[in-house]
DNA sequence: CTCTTAACCTGGACGC
DNA sequence: TGCGTCCAGGTTAAGA
């Protein structure tokens, strides 16, 4: 369920208890959860959290040593701060004791979450297996084409790959094609540069609007207070298939792209308008399929 | 390479 | 109320 911009408010959240606290205690209550033995879980105890990135949805905790403590919400996990004293929260799944006598709790009804101790080479492979993260200074329409660029899956599915572009789900990735005016179904590597400039610019503005708004709540998420996220009211199209586009009025159509929910504006996001500049250039029978810089996978 | 399906899991919404 | 069905913000493995 969290995306780039409910694991950044989280991550944020958590920053000001966790940070310079040391690990007191790791407490697994469904073991799958970790990933890594008792011995790995028992190792974590005395570590100091030095620092809290996040890379795409993985929100990383840097312990001293060297260590990484990943963790990934994937569904429905929350994570929110606590008195180390808290009773034991539905669907609870772990919970880290800090030295101060706060916890940091973490609670999963479908229990696809998972936490996994990360050794400093096991970091950089999680690391360069994430595609270009939009929200940093590198993130550009140049960018953004090598990252779009050699496929012809459509543009949606391949904003929610992760291993090219990191932190967008399905909420976002709907919203960002919308701001930008394009059909999820286009094939990402046939997009004009105007279409990619637009894009470009329209994925970091909706993550950091979502950002400022702490995250869209549907159902599950809650921010590392508990508390719901309000850019669910500000959505223009996720959520909203059959009703009215906030832009134009024209009822939103909705389908299933990639086993994916899809809502768009087919007057705000014209199937092929866009493309129609664009050289035909057929398939290119035996293009050499040149890998892209920046996707490998281990 | 790309697409599809199944798994992993539970809870909420909805129809009857 | 209760039951069945479908859906869900994610990821990965396997098969066509």
């Amino acid at each position: 369920m969290p995306e780039l911009p409910e694991v950044e408010t989280i991550r944020r959240d958590l920053q000001r208890h966790a940070v310079g606290r040391r690990i007191e205690d790791f407490i697994i209550r469904w073991p799958r959860t970790f990933v890594g033995t008792a011995a790995a879980a028992a190792k974590l105890r005395g570590k100091e959290i030095e620092r809290i990135d996040r890379r795409g949805k993985y929100l990383l905790l840097r312990l001293s040593g060297g260590t990484t403590l990943s963790l990934h919400l994937r569904m429905s996990g929350r994570l929110r701060a606590a008195p180390a004293a808290t009773a034991v929260l539905d669907h609870e799944r772990a919970r880290v004791l800090l030295d101060d006598g706060a916890a940091i709790v973490f609670t999963d009804p479908r229990k696809f979450g998972r936490i996994a101790p990360l050794s400093s080479a096991a970091a950089s492979r999680l690391d360069a297996s994430l595609g270009i993260e939009p929200l940093d200074p590198g993130f550009s329409a140049t960018a953004l084409r090598r990252s779009l660029a050699g496929t012809r899956r459509a543009v949606k599915s391949v904003l929610l790959d992760q291993a090219r572009i990191a932190g967008i789900g399905n909420i976002y990735a709907d919203e960002a094609l919308h701001a930008a005016g394009i059909h999820p179904a286009a094939p990402a590597g046939a997009l004009s540069e105007e279409e990619i400039a637009r894009l470009a610019a329209a994925i970091p503005t909706v993550l950091s609007a979502a950002i400022r708004h702490r995250g869209t709540t549907f159902q599950m998420y809650r921010d590392g207070q508990g508390k719901k996220g309000r850019y669910a009211y500000r959505l223009m199209v996720y959520g909203r298939g059959g009703l009215p586009c906030r832009r134009c009025g024209t009822e939103l159509s909705s389908t299933r792209l990639g086993q994916r929910t899809t809502v768009w504006c087919s007057s705000c996001q014209p199937r092929s308008a866009a493309r129609r500049s664009q050289a035909p250039s057929r398939p290119a029978a035996k293009a050499p399929r040149s890998r892209r810089p920046g996707h490998s996978k281990s």
